[in-house]
DNA sequence: ATTAGCACTCACTTGCGTTGAGTGCTAAAG
DNA sequence: CTTTAGCACTCAACGCAAGTGAGTGCTAAT
């Protein structure tokens, strides 16, 4: 599907795709010669057109009003005209600001940085924890809340903090608990939870006989803390601005988007697309997956720590998107947030 | 503004209450009578209908539509005549079902019991989790992620973790955390999070010459630790049943209820009020406070923990709202969070 | 006190003509 | 062969008028 296009119908192409991205509405071949100053009469625009319309890069609603881009309008206009802007410094400095982390805790630096993407983009934020799983491990602790309750917590190397409620068949005492916990804490240290948990079963499947009762236990308890994946975290912030857009007024489309927004199972399966990728990446329209987001664009990168907990975040917004725009911030944000998991080393 | 209304008149009302909660249209006198077995014609009825409009209690949208409740109408439905269904089994089932927190941390839990208040009710549910401030201290650890960066973790009576990342003027060694975390612990449990703040901030000043270096720089330590108010946490789910309601079927007013159920702290002022207050509390309209939520009611009940941990949780939807389905909703759900709340101790 | 009857009101729907932005085609001009 | 001017055509959107019907308030009879 190369580039068949010559220089003039590009032009066109790309004055089409950003009028619409600022009006949402169609775009008609008189508006493109009196905003834009090609030389061309409306006729010839017509014509240039009519041929990227039978291309399939544009459409016309109806007969009678302008053309606006397709999918393959869209893509063929980030992959090939697109000229991305630089952060504006105002937007920089705002994310360098609202990223400071002192007395925060990792979540509500991710919440925010939600906000932040939201905020400054005007479309939705989308922000996804590192997998709790794919995180090395730091350090563990135990809580004895009540006969037979303990609270377990996990700390990861980039300083997410996970805990939950189990119920071990032993009441384990205050003492007996701190020598688990010391035990465990030198041991498993610079492995994934993954690892861990792989150790942990080879541990207790092998060495049965050269450990004693209480290591056994300590291998048993972390064995049943670590079980069952943790649910991703999402954060999802600015859904209302998805409301703002003009292809979403109807009342069906706007109870539709909201429901996916709610959904964080949608979201993570959309986000997971870009997990191992590296750099922006730009998903248009169908082509964000099985996905029941009809008539939604994302920007999403992935971030990680040199420890190689990875999340991803970006942004969510309609296909006349500014891209433009977006995908700068975004960028920006997915290595400052990389560089504020990698601080914490 | 006692109760001037004879029997009659209030069947009517109540009739005309629940048949617009039921439709959500105007209720007409031809209506009424053919709903409800009265032994009325529709001119006596519009008899009524004109004296309960005279006394503020209905209106007519237009001349030449039915009535509906006016704020007043809603109120005095719920004060006199509202009787309380029983909760169904099948809903009280699959709330004790999805609140099993075993292997759940309690934000889950929290976010859990959301879920299952919108998806009961099938409007939005709101729980506010208890105030850490006002929580009861049960453990404090610290981990080294850096140079200079440490990571506090929380834990009350609870069960409720928090944590937070500060950055103390000094960095302190492995050797030294531990100390500090042991005399912490031994020391500070049993008190709320503002007792401790309080007696930290006493010895600090009073018993300066009796403590050793290392005691000080826990206090100053934890002191850091403790500053800051920690965000209240409010978990709000099915945001799109609101949505669904026919009173909120025009973009502005979607997008304006959106906005409304994005900002947290408008929630946690709404929410606020019904802290102390012991047992369901109702809200109708604009009796929901200086509060932005036009056209909404709230039907809120704090939960609380034999330890003092105070959350709220409620559902919150239009004013034609089903009160007498929403009230045992949220008075079993609150009372089943404070059992679960319990059981930690 | 209640009810039947009746004139009246007014949102809502339907149908119809008008408007205007925009198109495609054709034929002339460069 | 490309570009442009001209023109007939299309069709959503807007506005207007008439018709419809649910519901009301008032009055007079029961």
């Amino acid at each position: 599907m190369g580039a068949p296009l010559n220089d003039r119908s590009q032009n066109i192409l790309e004055a089409i795709v950003e009028d619409y991205i600022r009006t949402a509405e169609p775009i008609g071949s008189r508006a493109i010669t009196k905003r834009h100053a090609f030389d061309l009469s409306p006729a010839t625009v017509r014509n240039v057109m009519a041929d990227l319309e039978e291309m399939g890069f544009l459409v016309s609603p109806h007969t009678s009003a302008g053309r606006i881009p397709t999918e393959k309008g869209y893509q063929y206009y980030v992959e090939s005209l697109l000229q991305v802007n630089d952060l504006p410094a105002e937007f920089r400095n705002s994310l360098e600001e609202g990223s400071r982390f002192d007395g925060k805790s990792m979540e509500n630096v991710m919440q925010e940085v939600g906000n932040l993407l939201s905020g400054i983009s005007r479309y939705t934020g989308l922000v996804m924890a590192p997998r709790f799983n794919s995180t090395v491990f730091r350090q563990i602790e135990f809580v004895r809340l009540s006969k037979g309750r303990l609270l377990v917590i996990f700390v990861s190397e980039s300083g997410l903090v996970q805990n939950k409620v189990i119920e071990p068949g032993i009441d384990f005492s205050h003492r007996d608990l701190e020598t688990i916990t010391n035990y465990l804490n030198h041991r498993l240290p610079g492995m994934t939870i993954a690892q861990v948990r792989e150790r942990i079963a080879v541990e207790l499947r092998e060495e049965q006989s050269r450990l004693n009762k209480l290591q056994k236990q300590a291998l048993e308890l972390s064995d049943q803390a670590l079980q069952g994946d943790v649910a991703e975290q999402v954060y999802v912030a600015g859904t209302s601005h998805m409301l703002e857009q003009p292809e979403f007024t109807s009342p069906d489309s706007m109870m539709k988007i909201m429901r996916t927004l709610e959904s964080k199972q949608q979201l993570i399966d959309l986000l997971d697309c870009s997990q191992t990728a590296r750099g922006v990446q730009i998903f248009i329209g169908s082509q964000s997956a099985h996905s029941e987001i009809e008539g939604c664009s994302l920007i999403a990168a992935p971030f990680s720590g040199n420890k190689g907990a990875v999340g991803t975040l970006g942004v969510i917004g309609p296909i006349r998107m500014n891209y433009s725009q977006v995908i700068p911030i975004v960028d920006f944000t997915a290595s400052l947030v990389s560089r504020i998991l990698d601080r914490e080393s």
